[in-house]
DNA sequence: GTCTATAGAGTGATAGAC
DNA sequence: GTCTATCACTCTATAGAC
């Protein structure tokens, strides 16, 4: 069932992870699956394939988890807290994954850079409709479109890659305290 | 003045922060540099500790900057204000530089890495105990100060990196906006 | 689909001349 | 303080056997 393109797969996410892809050569995961590393290139044409294959379905699964979840709610409000909730809910649910997915954009080729960032502005533009629609309503405070979104997801993002690592907390409460702190620093005063 | 020893750590913080420091070799820097590659190695013992030394004098910085500003401020609201704007403003000056700082711990040593990790840690350690103070007095909500002093500092090194690169705005204005947007998220709702 | 073997290029670092 | 030359190693990727 898993086969071996997907145990390459993984075992790529752990090392890119844990060390980053350019610390990561072909012969660690190769090491890692059991396997030559000549055997890696019968299932990815390269090392850079493979690190697009990862963040490309990484990005995808991002976007539909975001639109599943604004598609069961609504106000702009209820879309905002869903939009965020469920935004540290997959960034803390696929670590790895996002992780690499945010930090590894060097190691792409032009034209697989262009597509990742591609998904990456849909991705941003969902977050700036719904704070110039909340704006345009009056319940959310003035202030940058741009400045907003990109606080917004920083701060999750982020938020995200350190309470998993503390452990203290589980993953709806943390993507509660940022739905709260989030919503409050964007809320017009009352 | 300059020295070929500055020169080298200018040509190294550009092309790190450009590429990475895993991407750059040394016969790269020795190229900008106008100079053969073992030229390198009489001015710093290895490639990684150029880097090292880059990130040590770079933290260096921030905290004698924080401090600075935290000895011309009074009171727990004014001394937290103090300190996002410094944060910001540092992280606009030496963009370079503290972007390295904060994406680049993985190329360091145990050794190395042991030290500008605890030089952080001093850094964030201040930001917490203007939280502690601030909530002993009741002007800052209560929650988790961990939480709180992470999202600070997330928030504003990263606006700091995005929107130097938009350059829409003037450096003290930026800092000004992320000033309020913390302030704002952390007093108590009066 | 995985193997052994290797090509071909680049890496960090060192030795020793000047 | 910078040079040329080189060592010893690692890297990605390919060829061809099984």
């Amino acid at each position: 069932m898993a086969g071996m393109k997907e145990t390459i797969k993984t075992v790529a996410v752990d090392l890119f992870y844990r060390q980053g892809y350019f610390a990561t050569s072909i012969s660690d995961i190769a090491k890692g699956c059991g396997i030559q590393k000549a055997s890696i290139y019968y299932h990815y044409p390269s090392k850079e394939d493979l690190l697009f294959f990862i963040m490309e379905s990484t990005m995808d699964g991002l976007l539909d988890h975001l639109k599943a979840g604004l598609a069961v709610s609504d106000g702009v409000e209820a879309k905002m807290r869903a939009a965020v909730h469920g935004h540290v809910q997959f960034h803390l649910e696929q670590q790895k994954e996002t992780f690499i997915a945010s930090s590894e954009l060097r190691g792409l080729s032009a034209e697989h850079y262009e597509v990742v960032v591609g998904k990456r502005d849909e991705y941003e533009g969902i977050f700036q409709d719904l704070i110039k629609a909340g704006r345009k309503q009056g319940i959310f405070d003035t202030g940058d479109v741009k400045i907003l979104s990109y606080a917004v997801l920083t701060l999750c993002t982020a938020g995200a890659f350190w309470f998993k690592a503390e452990g203290r907390l589980a993953v709806d409460h943390i993507a509660e305290i940022y739905e709260n702190f989030v919503l409050k620093g964007m809320k017009k005063p009352v």
